[in-house]
DNA sequence: CACTGGAAAATGCCGC
DNA sequence: GCGGCATTTTCCAGTG
């Protein structure tokens, strides 16, 4: 008989599951996409405009990224500085 | 002093807790969207093309829509039956 | 003077062009749109209803779509297949 | 006979002529929208980025829109003023 | 006039 | 690194 159809191989099995695995998380997402859903609407409901939210999220989101930007900054010039001071110190050691 | 960029009115307080639980979501959102890109690492190294994976997952997907699809269009049909039929009455009342 | 808000530098001249022929080109995606809903509004006229009609173009379009998409099925497979022969050949090769 | 799957009474050819018209102009309205494509892939050609270009496209719909709602202001007013003037001309008739 | 569904646009990801 | 593609998000018309 041909499994062709109804693959039991072991390559059939680990495929099988890799599937129903990706299967899994992508319900999980759209869960999770339902539950901001659901957020947004309890927000309307009080009043707040879901236009005027996802501005705010936004921004906050710009906001962090900023900061995180900001500090890759301040390592460049530390490593920089570090250089520098290594430098000095070697040519003090030369001199 | 103003409550400007520090409101801590009830509003305020409202608009925050939304904020935060969205962000949180979408957090999870992206934590699960790496899971399943992990996943499609691990089917890549042993052996799994990616885009052949994908057709399957969207090949189950279209099977499950179909199938919604199919009990819609049999709503349609049914609905549409029943003008039909309400026109047959309407005729028959009229005679 | 300052050409600021009257650009009619180079570059100024091709964006203008640009910009306009994109503005002429959604004009006409507009006034095809309402072709469209004149021929509904017709449709209407004479007793067909928008629902089924929509409900007809849709299934057409599926079905040109799964010819597509079988098509692409096809492709995915044969260089599947295509692998499948390098490989042997390969293992033909070392030994 | 059954006419189904081939329905070529009046009402089917009637039918069958709407579907086609609309299939043809929603065709139309695909080719112009590659005919946008095309203008933005030129564009970015000659280095102006689509974000920027859409932006300026954006404003300037919004300036159209601004205009139009001027012009039905003044409307508005220049209406309002005529029944003020008329108002006044019956005054002084009537005095 | 709010809501849902579908089109259009933007974003992010992958392969080259 | 970037260009094309898929997904996601946003917007808008139609509907009840």
């Amino acid at each position: 008989m041909s499994d062709i159809g109804h693959n039991s191989g072991a390559a059939g099995q680990q495929l099988r599951s890799l599937v129903q695995r990706i299967e899994r998380l992508e319900e999980e997402k759209r869960e999770v996409a339902d539950q901001v859903k659901e957020v947004f609407a309890e927000a309307k409901g009080v009043g707040f405009d879901k236009k005027v939210l996802h501005a705010i999220i936004a921004r906050r989101k710009q906001a962090r990224e900023a900061v995180r930007e900001f500090d890759s900054m301040v390592e460049l010039y530390e490593s920089a500085l570090d250089s520098v001071v290594d430098d000095v110190l070697d040519a003090e050691v030369k001199s």
